[in-house]
DNA sequence: GCTTGAAATTTTAAACTTGAAACGAAATCT
DNA sequence: AGATTTCGTTTCAAGTTTAAAATTTCAAGC
């Protein structure tokens, strides 16, 4: 129980409860403002960023989320339009989910103003303080590898 | 969409990558070796910060968790003897919760392993990357009000 | 004392989340 | 080819989480 992994213990608590802060927020801030919740923004998020569609464990594994989560919110989202499934040609294991032009506009309405959320929550942090926060959780999470 | 605007977007979608990888990482660690979940450790935690006992509402405040959730989450513990729940003396609309025996028993066998799994998580973090982390995040969070 | 409003908690319904198990399909190995 | 293993997805049960409504209690003002 070394001094320093005490206090890598209180950097993670402190970690934790800023990400949880901003995340409350942003949830806050998309259920009031859009009737729309944080889960469902980062599934459209993530087939925003692949416009081509994703296998459902490519998804699961861009969010961090089980597969079977995965399979619940796109359900959800499928049963409102705004996310396809497409059976693969070639692996018939394999699904594809991209946004309907439904879902591509309800993201790009959703899209700025999260953006502009967020700039909110950090507008604390400079240039600089970006940096050294993009460089230690770099470090942080795969390491050099 | 200023240029400084984006940087911050990246910025927090990293943040919210590793943290999201690390509470998976002591997650998995929690349930495989102690058979328990992060939610429980977190009550568990508060409370032995606060060992004469908080509010509910306390509770839920400290864990960023609505309070119907934390009512949840001490019921369960409560059903398995590690928290007790005391009504006030003096406010009959307010419950104490504390650590049972058990319970405190339990989080002192967890605590240990759980630093050093963080430790092990953050292991490539030195003591002036936690220093510059820690500043950035406590101006991130509450501002310098 | 009575009313009104605020505070603390619980309850409820719906959504989210996980891990495990089930399923079909593909790949590998004899 | 046939058997086994691995892979991709869904289904399932249990637990977590939230927001909103309901309940009970306290505090103030009248």
């Amino acid at each position: 129980m070394s001094d320093l992994s005490k206090r890598r213990l209180k950097a993670w608590i402190r970690l934790l409860g800023v990400t949880r802060a901003a995340e409350n927020q942003l949830r806050e801030y998309l259920r009031v403002n859009h009737a729309t919740t944080l889960p469902r923004f980062d599934v459209l998020a993530a087939l925003y960023r692949r416009r081509d569609g994703v296998t459902m464990s490519e998804l699961s594994r861009m969010l961090l989320m089980s597969n079977g989560n995965a399979t619940a919110v796109v359900d959800r989202l499928e049963g409102e339009e705004l996310v396809r499934r497409t059976p693969s040609e070639t692996d018939r294991r394999t699904v594809h989910v991209a946004l309907t032009p439904g879902g591509l506009a309800q993201f790009e309405r959703l899209a700025a103003d999260h953006e502009a959320e967020v700039d909110a929550i950090f507008g604390a942090l400079g240039q600089t303080d970006l940096d050294r926060l993009t460089d230690i959780l770099k470090r942080a999470k795969g390491g050099p590898a």
